[in-house]
DNA sequence: GAAGATTGCGCAATGG
DNA sequence: TCCATTGCGCAATCTT
């Protein structure tokens, strides 16, 4: 739906304004032509000299520079579409660490559990050293392996 | 908070028209006023031919216009920086990510040797337990835990 | 319903 | 010279 309806005109206060309208398709063009002019208004008009050959303001009708058009804004078409996918890539990256990140807390408070139920299990069987009780046994030994599953 | 928009039509190569402000160097500067109404193909003029109040192709010239158009440049403006500065933000976060990523990851790596270092010197334990062998002391305790590496 | 925010689009300047 | 990027303004749509 984005038919680009009404045609434009120009301001006037500003700068340049121009209508372009599609080559083909249907005949009918009106064109602004060309244009020299001068700048009422501030406009940087043409250094001195120049302008005979080169630095022409280019006739906005010619195939060249309609071609020349069409051509950028492919290009630009392009160049944004790849923009947009890096933009979106970015954030996709962002989620996917962010899982990562998870996972990653996540085995961290596994282990420090597992370490700790450990290092508690010595320290019991420091002191019953110490206070010369029975040694550690075998089944306690056992159920602690139990949930060091991973 | 949802972007519904999405012209979807609006092929690529739609060559059609377009107005330019700003002082180039080409300055250009008559105003053509009226609309010429070449719909290019489509043949979608103005509608009923009513444009005395709203849908006419609004005046240009006037200071409503010129006032409105500044607004919304400067709205433009502003949303594009807002945008790229989000852009920005996100790529910052990518990588506060990636490095608080790196950190955990060390942490996991320290933790998991903590662990297997206790591991083994419970299955020793064990071991000793089995061949009946003297119990855990102290001494070997602190022997074993220096030098744990290698 | 108007004012501001977004978004697609084309032009032109500029970079590679 | 050509394509890629980028800033900019216009207009159509949302969103407020």
């Amino acid at each position: 739906m984005s038919k680009l309806s009404q045609p434009a005109t120009t301001p006037g206060v500003n700068g340049i304004s121009v209508i372009h309208t599609q080559a083909h398709a249907s005949g009918l063009q009106q064109v602004p032509q060309l244009v020299p002019a001068g700048p009422g208004g501030g406009g940087k008009a043409v250094p001195p000299s120049k302008q005979s050959k080169k630095s022409s303001p280019m006739d906005r009708n010619s195939d060249e520079y309609r071609q020349r058009r069409e051509r950028n804004n492919m290009a630009v078409k392009k160049s944004r579409l790849k923009s947009k996918q890096k933009a979106q890539d970015t954030l996709q990256r962002v989620n996917q660490l962010k899982e990562e990140n998870e996972r990653l807390e996540a085995k961290i408070k596994l282990l420090t559990k597992e370490l700790s139920v450990l290092k508690d299990l010595f320290l019991e069987h420091a002191h019953s050293l110490a206070d010369n009780v029975q040694p550690i046994s075998t089944e306690t030994t056992a159920t602690n392996s139990d949930n060091a599953g991973q």
